[in-house]
DNA sequence: TTTCTGCTGTGCGCTGCTGCACAGGGGTCA
DNA sequence: TGACCCCTGTGCAGCAGCGCACAGCAGAAA
């Protein structure tokens, strides 16, 4: 049964009992109908109507295919008004993808954000992988650093995390707290296992001290920061994490430099739709109030 | 929502992720399928998928359309099987159309016909006015007489109704019973008030009597043979009525002259079908063993 | 009976859709 | 890392399907 736009023709021929009458709704030539039913009849080797000089009495068979077409129109139409409407409210999916270190940050907007639109199901990705926009699988991304991106993917400045040095209050008791990086020596380090990371407090890390001083590596924020409270070494905390932690002892203030960019991608695409547009607006107004990040 | 043939394209490449396997699934060039999706986003002003160089990724709308699609094609599928097999199966309905006259030597065949055939629901039409099987009004009509048909129409013989000059008891009482056609003087007839009848019977009394003889007229074949019973005239009574109706006196033994051929009538794209094939069958079995007719 | 209207049906010319070929790009495997 | 393969995407040429015009016919109206 290939060729549903025959289909299509005959269904309103069935419905109307003339090819002139569904020439006129289709938009067609009457030829072009006549054709069509000529075509469908042949194809399925059954008469579908009753020719006669005052138009065409459906069959049995052409009964049956108005019945089964008159459900599929209303479906298709009821599918495009849903298509076509989707695009303008703020429903169904949000799939957000982040770093899973960001998360207790990300994590009220979200939730917030579904309490602002019922209609909307949150679905918050996080993995070691980098998910991908131009196949679809994220309507949003929030993105440390400054990486290349696809080209039609839509990129915006969302804040800037800072990040101190900390250690723990049991490692500062049995090392001491440097004062500056000029007093790391005899130290102990906790950095991230990606030697290609973008954070550029780890990058400045790797570069600062001497390598067989970084005792303890790790490749998630959070299994970095446990490593820290728990007193492995000194390492970088977000400050928005460490404000939480009132056993963590702060060895170098943040500075500028170790500033790391947090940025919102969209796939241009999904970009202009609503939804979008509204978590995209929701998202900013909720990093205004962030603490601890420029 | 026009144009169901790009829906069909959108749910393949919805369905199989690449617009090559689309394309060969539909027998058409990747290029088509190309086409269709981008006239279809563009009618919607949604997009149905991201593309990447692996393939086309449903979006939302996307994953909405194929299953809207999908149930479309079983649908069609299943339409298709039946209107395909419906040739060949004697199921559904079969219409039958004849004159009221002859109904009760028709009904036994199709009660038989339709135990014979379970799935087969029998509608019987009688009327005034001649049904029209290029309207699609029946399956199967049976005619007397030898008018014309419509070219389309494919016409069998069935059996030759003989017909009697009969009179009821208390008529022959009253008036005596002619010998012959020449003793008919001073008698009343009954007569059918079709003036253009073609009933060969009816044309030779009209021809035949004097037309005050005539007392009695009526449409109908019951009409005229409850008038003869109560004694209204003599009057033609087909052999097979009189056969049930001890109470009527034989006046003329039927006569080959008399004889009023039946015929079969269908429509040419019907007629091949099983169902009226199995019918006309059993029909034609049916009239050998009918008695009182040629 | 005659006229009129609206329907089906078909040959012809043209338009727009389709197929083709090739370019470009990304993923994969050796 | 380089070669290969499969995918998408686009300009161009051919052709199938479309619209057009007219013929024929049947029913309705006058």
């Amino acid at each position: 049964m290939d060729n549903w736009d025959e289909i299509r023709t005959a269904f309103q021929v069935a419905r109307l009992g003339t090819v002139s009458g569904a020439a006129e709704v289709l938009g067609v030539h009457h030829a072009t109908v006549i054709r069509h039913i000529d075509a469908l009849e042949k194809r399925l080797g059954s008469k579908l109507f009753q020719r006669h000089a005052r138009g065409y009495t459906a069959t049995e068979a052409g009964r049956d295919l108005l019945a089964v077409a008159q459900t599929t129109e209303e479906q298709f139409a009821h599918l495009a008004s849903r298509i076509k409407g989707q695009g303008e409210t703020v429903s169904g999916e949000l799939v957000v993808t982040s770093i899973s270190g960001i998360s207790d940050l990300l994590t009220p907007v979200m939730v917030s954000f579904q309490q602002a639109w019922p209609d909307v199901r949150v679905r918050f990705l996080t993995d070691m992988r980098v998910f991908r926009l131009d196949y679809g699988e994220a309507h949003v991304a929030i993105r440390a650093g400054t990486g290349a991106e696809e080209p039609d993917n839509v990129v915006q400045p969302l804040a800037r995390i800072k990040a101190g040095l900390y250690a723990s209050q049991s490692y500062v008791d049995r090392f001491g707290k440097p004062a500056s990086e000029a007093d790391f020596a005899g130290h102990r380090f906790v950095c991230s296992d990606n030697e290609t990371t973008r954070a550029p407090f780890h990058r400045w890390l790797r570069a600062t001290v001497q390598p067989d001083q970084i005792a303890y590596l790790a490749t998630e924020a959070v299994a970095l920061e446990d490593a820290v409270r728990r007193g492995a070494g000194i390492g970088f905390v977000s400050s928005f994490r460490a404000a939480d932690e009132p056993g963590l002892v702060e060895v170098l203030a943040p500075r500028a430099e170790w500033e790391a960019p947090l940025r919102i991608v969209t796939h241009v695409d999904l970009h202009r739709t609503r939804k979008v547009q509204a978590f995209l607006t929701h998202l900013k107004d909720a990093a205004k109030s962030w603490k601890f990040c420029g």
